[in-house]
DNA sequence: CCATAAATGTTATAGTATAACAATTGAAGT
DNA sequence: ACTTCAATTGTTATACTATAACATTTATGG
């Protein structure tokens, strides 16, 4: 039987409300578990950074904040973008300067991304080599990690198949 | 016997004339090879990177270039840059906006750093495990990597010691 | 209802990076 | 040496990303 690999990366034709109600429901349990406010305005952030499965800058989210609500500055959107990554409901992707919607565990967690090139989606993912690589790294060289960022480069299993 | 660690981090005491020569040798030794111009400008801006093992700012160099030649401006230290970061002379720390030395192999090669956050000391990592943790990874989800970003950060073995 | 803290609004500015075009410099051939 | 072309650098302007500081509004507990 022929090995099917398991991406991290959603796939085209999949349905998206469901990962963006499955996001807020998430969140709604999250916040109210820590006795935090998910209030409308990082809800429908959070909502936002879940449009897609591509990393959105903070001025793109504005934009869309700004035809619902004139007079939106920066401030709002950093403000909620701060307290969602706080939260660990978004995630900032370094290389980018871009923000996406946390398909990860639910707490703390290391962030490592797979972002395509082709098609500009990011998928996080959750790999125990790796995570017992950077320990390992850790030890060997005497460092105590606080935090750290993988972010990898280049083309997903979907652009690559139709190319 | 006591195992030392091996850490990538540069001692206290070390000879930093030795590094700031050394790169300006490699560069040299490079660009020869390669056929390309290491200007004077370039070699400059090489070596004010180089002037510390913490990440530097784009703008904290053109502040230094500009008390030497008036009137430099943003292009000036970004060209530099690309092109000193183009041939992996030099590394840009993306969680920082700030760029660094490279002290790894010549050529081009993945970017792993580990970042202590109470000296600001960056070290450039070559680590086996984690290289084949990513190539694992890549494996398992279909994905083709292109290029990797790898920023640890925490304490390094130095600041841990004097506490 | 009041007092307080949290959240949001608002204005201004800091910090990072690049586009576009002009001027200069360097290298290769004549 | 002179010309020519490409590479490099100069220069001006602007885009993009992020935060400081203070005012106002809103939610919540007493």
């Amino acid at each position: 039987m022929p090995e099917t690999k398991k991406t991290p990366f959603a796939e085209k034709g999949h349905d998206h409300g469901h990962c963006i109600e499955d996001a807020l429901r998430r969140a709604d349990a999250l916040c109210d578990g820590e006795g935090v406010r998910l209030t409308q305005l990082r809800r429908r952030v959070l909502e936002l950074v879940w449009r897609s499965h591509k990393p959105v800058g903070a001025y793109d989210l504005l934009e869309t904040l700004r035809s619902e609500k004139k007079g939106a500055q920066p401030p709002t959107v950093y403000r909620a973008l701060d307290f969602l990554m706080e939260h660990g409901l978004v995630h900032r992707i370094e290389s980018m300067n871009a923000y996406i919607g946390c398909a990860g565990p639910v707490g703390e967690h290391p962030t490592r991304f797979l972002i395509c090139r082709e098609c500009g989606k990011a998928a996080e993912i959750n790999n125990q080599g790796l995570e017992q690589a950077i320990d390992a790294l850790a030890q060997e060289t005497g460092f105590m990690v606080r935090s750290s960022t993988v972010e990898v480069e280049g083309i997903c299993p979907n652009c690559r198949s139709h190319v």
